[in-house]
RNA sequence: GGGCCAGUGGUCUAGUUGGUUAUGACAUCGCUCUCACACGGCGAAGGCCGCCGGUUCGAAUCCGGCCUGGCCCA
């Protein structure tokens, strides 16, 4: 690295190129291993439970900014003294991948040996795990590679399958037959969180039930009851007439008119023969259709509820390749849609339909293929979570959610629970379910968890035979839904069934970082199970990040081709900046990607390095040591800086990276470069106060660098090599401690406040007027109050070096000799409204009201009585300007006296020589 | 349909223990090259704080309803 600061003088100042510097240090610091996990080191961890970034494509900018606010989290504690665990991790199980391996392919897995099909998917996710370790790298992540893990593999898919055995041998896992979602295309059971909902047009038709006896004529005056040669029906509208067949019951609300003619009567399924009873049930929709229902089971979720209700024989009309059962007699073996059409064909050629027209509908569809999901009746393993919903809820109030309100929406999920968790899945690029089973007698023979990894579909049982029955056993063909590997990251991260010490000293885990689209899964399935294993929370902290949409505000898709490569970004505006959006986004709120505050961010940098290098040039000689005596101008700046070291510390302990951010943005580009260093430069160059400014620079200078070192990693670097490296002994600022506030003094910063002001409103009015900033103006007088004068002497010499100099100049307190008049006299509601309630109105009208009459009161009196405005009835004789209830607006007279001018600024005047003609 | 979040100058955004003059950025318009920075500095213009109602002396802020967008769920 440079040694020497380049002298003032020369032209060849150290070069600003974010570029070449960005990724000058992506390289080095993976050279200098700065970012390893020490786990021989006695510093308290501070580990980060990462999201294994899903291996199904590059990151975009929504990822992106989600780990760069991890890295924030990161760097800053590394920096507080913390030994951070900040493992580089990818999740690479599951039906994604398997999907888009199909589709490259055009093949479907089941074409293909189940092993070569997985290997396939490994290959497509490593390909993607390369891409995406780049763009780590490129997005300035401090991530560690030394722990690195991904989800497939044996020694991760090893503690999935630990845990699945303890949870057994627990009791917590039972195989059981139920209706599951199911995807028809897939082939495979969902959870209910794989579910989404889409809006679809489908035909609403109405057919007949006939009544297997006669009616009473009476009956035909209501809607929805017809009567032909056939007989007296019902009219029943249904989306899925191919599962009649499955009907169980019809059902009408009990306040319908028709009610107590309908229920208990027996029908017809038209077309099956079958006979159902009609009953009475307030979850009917009297507005849909007919008002009449029919119930099957099961169409979808709303049907499990009466068939709960009404203990209904599960009787299935679809099965597993979403193919007609046995049950629907001559439909056997039709797919869905060609069972709709033919039934409906028969129908109608049996006078059985009565019409058809179409419906909006919002149908439950497989998240990955949108093909809608149906139910079958399948043997799966679940997971209990209905018994464990209070233990969640407990666990959820013994960490800090950040934002708090996110922890609600984790409550109404888990509030609204109704089934367990369906952890099989028919799949095959996934962690398998290490058991095997009798065919006979399906008693199950558990893996032995030093047996684990096991792929009992390869893999030789633990015994010969069923030790119950003697029976061949068979290896489980299924595998565990990808949440079964993600849920338990913190477990595998701090060495679970691995190492008893490091899981001692690394769990629960300090933080888990996540999205909130994803509450409902990783966080509730990774509480549950590590409470279930561990009985601990498996985090103290959890930060959770907003959405990130593309720049219209509509959410990024590749659909929709809005979608933001973060590489683009960087490479035209460098990492830092684009790290300045993402510290821009507050945490949990929806924030559109916003270029200009990319742009904004390349700003801030160039004016970072502007200030560091007017710094640099001043502390060139040497560190400079703390002086005896720090001036007062010093000791405001300083005192301001500590106070944003203290702010900004407290916000980037409860991740408020935004806030954080726009603090030291604002203090190092008003306070410090337009306040501080034009107050101080005139003096410095003029050799007054040296050591005090020295060190107040080199001290702020290395401290605001400090706090923007999480932030902007690269130009933070850059800038601590080039001029502070060589008087401090860290060899990275990102190793360096964070800085500690230095000394607050309350009156030197009122003080310094005054200062600033006069000379904020001398350069605005020199800058007004046309005048060089650097051209000397003759003041000769300044007056103000007398409190006023005593703040602005303790500034005297920042002051005298922005006038340049005058050769005479005195700080008067009071008044300078000039005609005065009052302009308004306005009313102070804060003051008006709390004493006088009700007539603060009628007060500050009179007041706007009597304007001339006021002023000419207060100018001759003084003041004037509060009981003198008309229909105000006080106890107190108060003074209306003493007691503050109105401000008064002046404006002084532009004559000054013989030979100069008076400019008045807020609470002072400043007298200037007028130029001889 | 339900839960949560958001809605502030042309664009984006800060601000909620209620105080009448709402923050900043970008863009626009003046002025200005001053020995860190013209990708800078100084200044101007631009807002019935989503809509409607309520509470209050006083509402961007509190309450109720509605509309729009986002996430999640049904």
């Amino acid at each position: 690295m440079r040694s020497e600061p380049a002298p003032y003088e020369d032209d060849d100042m150290a070069e600003y190129d974010q570029k070449t510097f960005e990724e000058k240090w992506q390289k080095k610091w993976q050279e200098m291993k700065i970012y390893h996990f020490d786990f021989d080191s006695n510093k308290k961890p501070y580990s980060i439970d990462v999201p294994p970034r899903y291996a199904s494509g590059p990151l975009h900018a929504g990822h992106a900014v989600h780990y760069t606010h991890i890295d924030f989290a990161a760097r800053y504690n590394r920096m507080r003294g913390y030994n951070v665990f900040f493992p580089l991790c990818f999740d690479v199980n599951g039906i994604p991948i398997e999907e888009r391996v199909e589709r490259q392919l055009n093949i479907t897995r089941k074409d293909i040996d189940r092993h070569k099909f997985t290997k396939l998917c490994s290959k497509f996710a490593e390909k993607n795990i390369a891409t995406m370790t780049n763009q780590f790298i490129r997005l300035g992540e401090s991530m560690d590679p030394s722990i690195y893990y991904q989800t497939d593999a044996e020694y991760y898919r090893r503690i999935t399958q630990i845990s699945f055995i303890e949870l057994y041998k627990k009791g917590h896992i039972y195989k059981g037959e139920f209706p599951v979602n199911w995807c028809p295309r897939c082939m495979t059971a969902m959870a209910d969180a794989e579910v989404v909902y889409s809006d679809r047009t489908t035909k609403l038709n109405t057919i007949k039930f006939y009544f297997i006896k006669p009616q009473d004529e009476q009956i035909l005056k209501f809607h929805g009851i017809g009567k032909d040669k056939q007989g007296v029906y019902i009219e029943i509208a249904t989306t899925r007439p191919e599962m009649l067949p499955a009907c169980q019951i019809v059902a009408v609300h009990p306040t319908d008119e028709r009610a107590s003619w309908l229920v208990d009567q027996i029908v017809k399924v038209p077309g099956f023969g079958k006979e159902v009873k009609i009953v009475e049930d307030d979850a009917v929709d009297p507005e849909f259709g007919t008002g009449l229902v029919m119930i099957c089971t099961i169409g979808d979720k709303e049907d499990l509820n009466w068939v709960f209700k009404y203990k209904l024989p599960l009787e299935m009309s679809i099965d597993e390749e979403g193919k007609m059962t046995a049950l629907c007699g001559k439909y056997k073996g039709m797919k869905i849609e060609d069972a709709r059409k033919a039934v409906i064909e028969d129908m109608t050629k049996n006078g059985l339909f009565i019409k058809q027209e179409p419906l909006a509908q919002n149908v439950g569809v497989c998240w990955r293929c949108k093909t809608p999901v149906e139910f079958i009746n399948a043997k799966q393993w679940f997971l209990k979570t209905i018994p464990f919903k209070q233990m969640v809820l407990d666990t959820s109030n013994a960490m800090r959610w950040h934002p708090e309100f996110m922890k609600i929406r984790l409550e109404d999920w888990v509030n609204s629970l109704e089934w367990d968790w369906v952890i099989s899945r028919q799949r095959y690029f996934a962690t398998p379910i290490p058991l095997w089973e009798c065919e006979q007698c399906e008693e199950v023979v558990l893996a032995r968890p030093e047996d684990c990894y096991v792929d009992p579909t390869i893999d030789k049982p633990p015994v010969d035979k069923c030790q119950k029955c003697g029976g061949r056993l068979k290896g489980c063909e299924d595998v565990f839904d990808t949440w079964m590997d993600s849920s338990i990251s913190p477990l595998y991260n701090t060495f679970w069934k691995r190492d008893e010490k490091k899981f001692k000293k690394l769990y629960p885990m300090s933080l888990r970082p996540q999205a909130h689209d994803i509450i409902r899964t990783w966080a509730f399935y990774t509480i549950l199970r590590c409470m279930l294993l561990t009985d601990e929370k498996p985090f103290e902290n959890i930060m959770m990040g907003g959405f990130i949409l593309s720049e219209d505000g509509t959410p990024m898709h590749a659909s929709l081709g809005n979608v933001i490569d973060p590489l683009e970004v960087i490479n035209e505006y460098g990492t830092d900046a684009f790290r300045c959006y993402a510290a821009s986004c507050a945490l949990g709120e929806d924030n559109p990607f916003r270029r200009k505050d990319v742009v904004r961010g390349t700003k801030l940098l160039r004016k970072l390095w502007n200030v560091q290098q007017f710094i640099g040039n001043i502390i060139k000689e040497g560190k400079p040591v703390k002086p005896k005596k720090i001036q007062d101008i010093d000791k405001w700046i300083l005192t301001k800086y500590s106070k944003l070291v203290k702010k900004c510390t407290e916000q980037m302990e409860v991740f408020d990276y935004s806030q954080a951010m726009k603090e030291i943005e604002y203090f190092l580009w008003h306070e410090l470069a337009d306040h501080y260093v034009e107050m101080i430069k005139g003096s410095f160059y003029n050799k007054e106060n040296v050591d005090s400014i020295r060190y107040t620079l080199y001290t702020i200078g290395l401290g605001i660098l400090k706090l923007f070192a999480p932030f902007f990693p690269h130009i933070t670097e850059e800038i601590y090599w080039d001029l502070y490296k060589e008087y401090e002994d860290d060899k990275s600022i990102h190793v360096s401690p964070w800085p500690e506030p230095i000394l607050v003094d309350e009156e030197k910063e009122k003080a310094g406040e005054s200062v600033k002001v006069y000379i904020a409103q001398v350069r605005a009015w020199k800058s007004e007027q046309g005048i060089a900033l650097n051209a000397p103006i003759q003041a000769t007088t300044t007056y103000a109050p007398k409190e006023t004068i005593t703040k602005l002497k303790t500034g005297e010499s920042v002051i005298l070096s922005t006038l340049k100099y005058p050769e005479n100049h005195k700080f008067i307190a009071g008044k300078p000799e000039i005609q005065e008049t009052i302009t308004a006299v306005e009313p102070v509601f804060s003051k008006l409204g709390p004493t006088f309630r009700t007539d603060s109105n009628k007060i500050s009208n009179w007041i706007k009201e009597h304007q001339e009459e006021l002023i000419k009161t207060i100018d001759s009196k003084g003041d004037m009585l509060i009981s003198e405005i008309p229909g105000v009835k006080v106890v107190k004789k108060e003074g209306l300007l003493k007691a503050g209830y109105v401000q008064v607006k002046r404006e002084p007279g532009l004559k000054g006296k013989k030979g100069s001018t008076i400019l008045s600024f807020d609470g002072f005047y400043v007298e200037l020589q007028r130029k001889k003609p």
